[in-house]
RNA sequence: GCUGUUAUAGCUCAGUGGUAGAGCACUUCCUUGGUAAGGAAGAGGUCACGAGUCCAAAUCUCGUUAACAGCUCCA
C-alpha cells in the first residue's frame, strides 16, 4: 500500500501502481470523468501512468492550467495526425501548448502549400480521428533507437530536437499511427476533445533563427464542450472590437499618416486631452515622491551617445545622426533621456546630501523599430516616456525602488489595471561576460530588487538572462484585448551610465564616490499605457480622463438657451460639459461616438426646462430619469471624487 | 527585416477585364420635439502609388508604399 497525500493534507491509501484516473473514480464518477491529468509529486503526468510510491497528489480539471495545458497538448498531436493523414511526407516541428491553445510548426511535403483554405479540412479531419477514439500511447525510447525511427520517417526536424536530449530522458507519444517525440503529459484518449478550431496560419523559423527554413505554424484551439468553443469564439470577436486602433479611430483619439511616417502616431486633440490629464495625474504623485521635472532637447551630439555606449550597441539600428551644413557636426535623434539627464547630474557638484536626486521628464524618444514590429501605440517610432531618473547612493537603492513601486501601484489603482504581471529580470548567471559592472553591486542591486518586492508583498516572476546588460529591472505587464502581453511600467537598477559619464558625489567621508542610477517609467510610454487603456476599458475611460463628462443635448433649438444655462452652472462646478453643437437643431440625433465617449448625457425639454430638471443618461446604465440640477452635480462631483482622493 | 494577407466614398464593405456601388455618416428641404426618428433630393472616389499586358485594367502581371497576423527584435 502506499500514502497518497492530496492537496487538502488528506491522505489515503491505495495499491501500489495504482493510477490517477482510478484514484479520482474512487473519490467520485463525476470528478472521473471531468479530470484531464494529475500531479503527483510536483510533476503532471497522465491519469493512466501507475503511482508506485508515496505522493503528493493533485487531479488537474480544464479549470487548472495544467489540465488545459495537457488538453491542448494533445490537441496539438491531434492536429499533427491530421496533417500526417491529409499530406503524407509533412514534417513535424515543435508543437506546443500556449495560452490559448495550441500550434504546431510544420513542413509540408514539397508543392503543398498550406492555406486557410485548408482550415475546415484539417477540423473535419481532427474530428474523424477524435471519433476513433485513440489511446495516447507513452513509450520509453532509447537515443539512438529514437533516431533511428524517426530517421526512417524523414523527420530530420525531430532528429535535431532529439540531438540535443540526453539518452534516457526520451520519450514518444503514439496514438493510431501518429508518433511524436513528446515529453508529456498527456490527455489518455483523444476522445475528449469535442469541439476543434484551426485559428490561424503564420510563417515561423524554425528554432526562432531567421537563417533557418521557415515553417508553416499552425494555430488552434479545441475544447472539452463545444458550447466552449463558441463562447470563445464570441469572446474573440468581442476583443476585437476593444482594439485600441479601431476605438482610438472612431473616438478620433489619434491617427497615422503615410507621409508623415509610419509608426509615428499623431495625438489628435480628444487623445492630447485624456494624455494630458494622465501627464498631470502623474506630475501630481510625483511632486509628491519628490520629483523635479525637467526638459531636454530631442536631438543629442553623437558623442553623447558614444559616451552613454549607446552609439556602439545600438548605432546601425538607429535612426541615422542628423548632419549640419558645418563638416563633421552630427546629431542623434534621442533613443532615450538617461544621457542628458547624466549631463544635468553633472552639471554641478553633489553632495551625499542631496542624494536621492530625482529628475523627471516626459520624453519623447524615436526608436528605429524594424517594420514588421511596428502596431498601432504599442509598437511606435516616437513615443513619450513618462521618464525619470533617480541618482542615488549604494544604500538608498531598495528605499527608492519601493517607492517607484508605491507609484506604479497608485497608477494601477487609479486607472483599474488589477491584473498585471510583475517580472524581475536577472542576470543569466551562466554568462556575467555580458553584464557590465562587478559581481558584488550585481549582487547587491538584485538582492535589493528582490527583497523590495518581498517587502511589498508583490507577487513576481523571476526571469534570469532578461537583464539589461547595465542592470536588473523589475517590469509590470498587462495583456491587451487579445491578451497578448505589453510591458508598462519598468524599474532598472543602473551601474553602467553613472561610471561611463563619471558622475560622483561627496560622501560624508569626504571621498568622491559614484551613485547608482535608477531608471523608471509608471506607465512606460504614454502610447502603449492609452493603447492598453483603451483596451481595458473599451475606450470609456474614467471620469476623470475625459475630455469631457457631460453632453448636454436639448431636444429642439428651443432648449438651446436653458441647456448652455446647465453648461454655465456644471462649468462653475468644475464639471466639465458641453452642449453638444450636433445635436442643436435636433435633439434627437446623437452620434455613436458622442455616446461612446461622454459617460453622462443630459436631456432637456420643456418639461426639464419647466421642473428646473435634466433628464440623465448614464453610459452603461441607461436611463435614470430626471434629476434635479444639484443632485446631479453632486452626484458627479463624488463620483470622481471617489475615484481620484486615494491617489 | 522575414513569411503570408490586404489596400474601392469619412466609416464598414460589395464589385474579379467593358461608363464606380450599398449601408451608415455628411449637405439641403419636409415631417417629428424624447434618447441611434421617417421621407425627398444632393454632394462625395486620379479604386494606395508607379510601370507593364490588352482594343479596353479597380479587376491580370511586376515593382513601391502602408496596414494586418505571426516569427525575429525591443536601449
Amino acid at each position: 500500500m502506499i500514502k497518497i497525500t492530496f492537496p487538502d493534507k488528506t491522505v489515503r491509501e491505495y495499491e501500489a501502481g495504482v493510477t490517477g484516473l482510478q484514484i479520482a473514480e474512487s473519490i467520485s464518477p463525476r470528478l472521473a470523468q471531468d479530470v484531464l491529468a494529475c500531479g503527483v509529486n510536483g510533476e503532471t503526468t497522465e491519469l493512466n501512468r501507475p503511482i508506485n510510491q508515496d505522493a503528493e497528489f493533485v487531479l488537474y480539471k480544464w479549470d487548472d492550467e495544467e489540465g488545459k495545458h495537457a488538453f491542448w497538448h494533445t490537441s496539438a498531436h491531434l492536429m499533427a495526425e491530421a496533417l500526417q493523414e491529409l499530406w503524407p511526407g509533412t514534417q513535424f516541428g515543435i508543437g506546443p501548448a500556449i495560452e490559448n491553445g495550441f500550434y504546431y510548426d510544420v513542413m509540408p511535403p514539397a508543392g503543398v502549400t498550406l492555406s486557410d483554405a485548408n482550415f475546415p479540412e484539417i477540423e473535419k479531419k481532427m474530428q474523424e480521428l477524435v471519433q476513433r477514439k485513440e489511446a495516447l500511447v507513452r513509450q520509453e525510447i532509447a537515443k539512438n533507437d529514437a533516431i533511428k525511427f524517426f530517421a526512417e520517417r524523414g523527420q530530420s526536424y525531430k532528429n535535431e530536437l532529439i540531438a540535443d536530449l540526453e539518452d534516457g530522458t526520451i520519450s514518444t507519444y503514439t496514438q493510431g499511427n501518429f508518433t511524436d517525440l513528446c515529453r508529456g503529459p498527456h490527455l489518455v484518449s483523444t476522445e475528449k476533445i469535442k469541439a476543434v478550431k484551426v485559428l490561424s496560419l503564420a510563417a515561423a523559423y524554425w528554432r526562432g533563427d531567421a537563417t533557418r527554413p521557415m515553417m508553416t505554424r499552425l494555430y488552434g484551439i479545441t475544447f472539452p464542450k463545444k458550447k466552449m468553443l463558441d463562447e470563445y469564439l464570441v469572446k474573440l470577436e468581442e476583443a476585437k472590437k476593444r482594439d485600441h486602433r479601431k476605438i482610438g479611430k472612431e473616438m478620433e483619439l489619434f491617427m497615422f499618416s503615410e507621409r508623415v511616417g509610419k509608426g509615428l502616431p499623431i495625438w489628435l486633440p480628444k487623445g492630447t486631452s485624456v494624455r494630458i490629464m494622465l501627464q498631470d495625474f502623474l506630475r501630481k504623485i510625483q511632486k509628491r515622491y519628490g520629483y523635479q521635472e525637467v526638459i531636454t532637447p530631442h536631438i543629442g551630439g553623437k558623442q553623447l551617445y558614444v559616451t552613454s555606449g549607446h552609439y556602439a550597441h545600438y548605432g546601425k539600428d538607429s535612426f541615422q545622426p542628423i548632419h549640419t551644413p558645418e563638416e563633421g557636426e552630427e546629431y542623434m535623434l534621442k533613443p532615450m533621456n538617461c544621457p542628458h539627464h547624466c549631463e544635468i547630474y553633472a552639471s554641478q557638484p553633489r553632495s551625499y546630501k542631496d542624494l536621492p536626486l530625482r529628475i523627471a521628464e516626459f520624453g519623447t524618444v524615436y526608436r528605429y523599430e524594424q517594420s514588421g514590429e511596428l502596431h498601432g501605440l504599442t509598437r511606435v517610432r516616437s513615443f513619450t516616456q513618462d521618464d525619470a531618473h533617480l541618482f542615488c547612493r549604494p544604500d538608498q537603492v531598495k528605499e527608492e525602488f519601493k517607492r517607484v513601486m508605491d507609484i506604479i501601484f497608485i497608477v494601477f489603482k487609479a486607472l483599474n489595471f488589477p491584473e498585471y504581471e510583475a517580472q524581475i529580470s536577472l542576470r543569466d548567471p551562466n554568462d556575467k561576460e555580458k553584464y557590465i559592472g562587478s559581481d558584488e553591486v550585481w549582487a547587491e542591486a538584485e538582492q535589493a530588487i528582490v527583497d523590495a518586492c518581498k517587502e511589498k508583498g508583490l507577487k513576481a516572476t523571476v526571469e534570469y538572462g532578461e537583464a539589461a546588460f547595465y542592470g536588473p529591472k523589475l517590469d509590470f505587464m498587462i495583456k491587451d484585448a487579445l491578451g497578448r502581453r505589453w510591458q508598462l511600467g519598468t524599474i532598472q537598477v543602473d551601474y553602467n551610465l553613472p561610471e561611463r559619464f563619471q558622475l560622483e558625489y561627496t560622501g560624508s567621508d569626504n571621498e568622491k564616490h559614484r551613485p547608482v542610477m535608477i531608471h523608471r517609467a509608471p506607465f512606460g510610454s504614454m502610447e502603449r499605457f492609452i493603447a492598453v487603456l483603451i483596451e481595458h476599458t473599451a475606450g470609456q475611460f474614467p471620469l476623470w480622463l475625459l475630455p469631457e463628462q457631460v453632453a448636454l443635448l436639448p431636444i429642439s433649438e428651443k432648449f438651446n438657451d436653458y441647456a448652455e444655462e446647465v453648461c454655465r452652472y456644471l462649468n462653475t462646478l468644475d464639471i466639465r460639459a458641453t452642449v453638444d453643437s450636433r445635436n442643436e437643431k435636433i435633439g434627437r440625433k446623437v452620434r455613436d461616438n458622442e455616446l461612446k465617449r461622454i459617460p453622462y448625457m443630459l436631456i432637456v425639454g420643456e418639461k426639464e426646462m419647466n421642473e428646473g430638471t435634466v433628464s440623465v443618461r448614464k453610459k452603461g446604465e441607461g436611463d435614470l430619469g430626471a434629476m434635479k440640477m444639484n443632485d446631479f452635480a453632486n452626484k458627479i462631483i463624488e463620483e470622481v471624487r471617489s475615484m481620484t482622493e486615494n491617489f
